[in-house]
DNA sequence: GCGGCTATTGTGGATATCCGCAGAGTCGGC
DNA sequence: GCCGACTCTGCGGATATCCACAATAGCCGC
């Protein structure tokens, strides 16, 4: 179980809520803005986010439009007493997680949470392939990431010698290359790794 | 532009929002009740939906549940005057498109609903690419149809012959077999076929 | 300048894939 | 019973891919 990261400028809230999730074995962390929360966030920093729309200076939406912004991926809880309608609707769409109202249901609330969370691990599991790939795929040369695409596209090698005016041969050790730096046998396999597939 | 679908029992509101919206170029059909609209539903109907959320008899979430369950992948958007945030989220979470409160602003409706016939049309344009690959599916026989999940795997032909317990050749000419139904001339075009890579 | 990385090409041989030609057995429909 | 499909198999050859061995050349850093 990862963090809990709760942002809200009421200190008795933060308390409250810290309590409650405590007493689950949810880790929390507290921030009492949202320019504290945004000054400490990391691209590595994981877990969920549970945010208070309104506060004192920079508001809950906003920080979330940062945080999009800078490419933060974790899954975002907003809380509200003043919540009407358009507002969670435009938070929705824009890829928010859930949007609850205060005063809310404690097991609700907690069982919103483990759901984010639990949505964040996985995510992160996801992109964790990702960046083992990631990282093959950066150590190719030009050359070989040339190659590599047209093999993908399903092009023969002569074909692929054609294109890039080069020799067969060199065609050939090309592609060794990359099925080697890739860790794949055959170029089924590196498409299947290319476009993500199962 | 396909049509867009009015589910109101309120026959003012029915006329009203015609009027609006073929005042628009939008062509719209009215239901006065969700279960008129789910009676006439069919698979091949297109466009989006715009749902009032309390009516007599079936409610829109109902009617949206039922039509989910049906395999309806019409954008929807909901359009309640007693909406509460929670019916809001979880109607979106549900994955229905939109969600508007009454009153509502006339050319922010529209432009919600343009939005969602666009994405109706786009969504069926994906689809129908997917329907000639799942024709062209259903005319491979059993054995063709394990050859080729084995060629997509990954495997080499002698492998495949080994785990299907028949001989090189037999592979060969089911695979060939395949190549063509699919109308494909490599492994690597296959994959891509199956795994939706562009 | 030497060593390492990248890109290039060639030869030749082992494997794999692609295909036409040929034949055979099963099963279901007319 | 014959015909059409699906499945199975072998032979041989044309292509394609995989790979070890061998070599040339530019660029960059120590």
């Amino acid at each position: 179980m990862t963090t809990l990261h709760i942002v809200d400028d009421d200190e008795a809230i933060r308390d409250a809520l810290g309590w409650l999730f405590q007493s689950r074995n949810v880790p929390v962390a507290g921030w009492p803005s949202a320019e504290s929360f945004l000054e400490s966030w990391r691209p590595d920093t994981v877990g969920c986010l549970l945010l208070d729309i309104r506060m004192e200076g920079m508001s809950g939406l906003e920080l979330f439009d940062r945080l999009l912004s800078k490419g933060c991926r974790m899954p975002v809880i907003f809380l509200t007493g003043h919540g009407d309608v358009p507002i969670a609707v435009g938070a929705l769409k824009k890829g928010a997680r859930d949007f609850v109202e205060k005063p809310f249901n404690d097991n609700e609330l907690v069982d919103r949470v483990i759901d984010a969370l639990a949505f964040d691990a996985e995510q992160r599991e996801r992109e964790a392939g990702q960046a083992g790939l990631a990282a093959r795929l950066a150590t190719l040369t030009q050359r070989e990431r040339q190659v590599m695409e047209l093999v993908v596209a399903g092009r023969l090698n002569k074909v692929i010698a054609d294109e890039l005016g080069i020799s067969m041969r060199t065609v050939e050790v090309h592609r060794s290359h990359v099925f080697e730096k890739m860790r794949v046998k055959t170029a089924v396999e590196l498409t299947r790794l290319l476009t993500g597939a199962a």
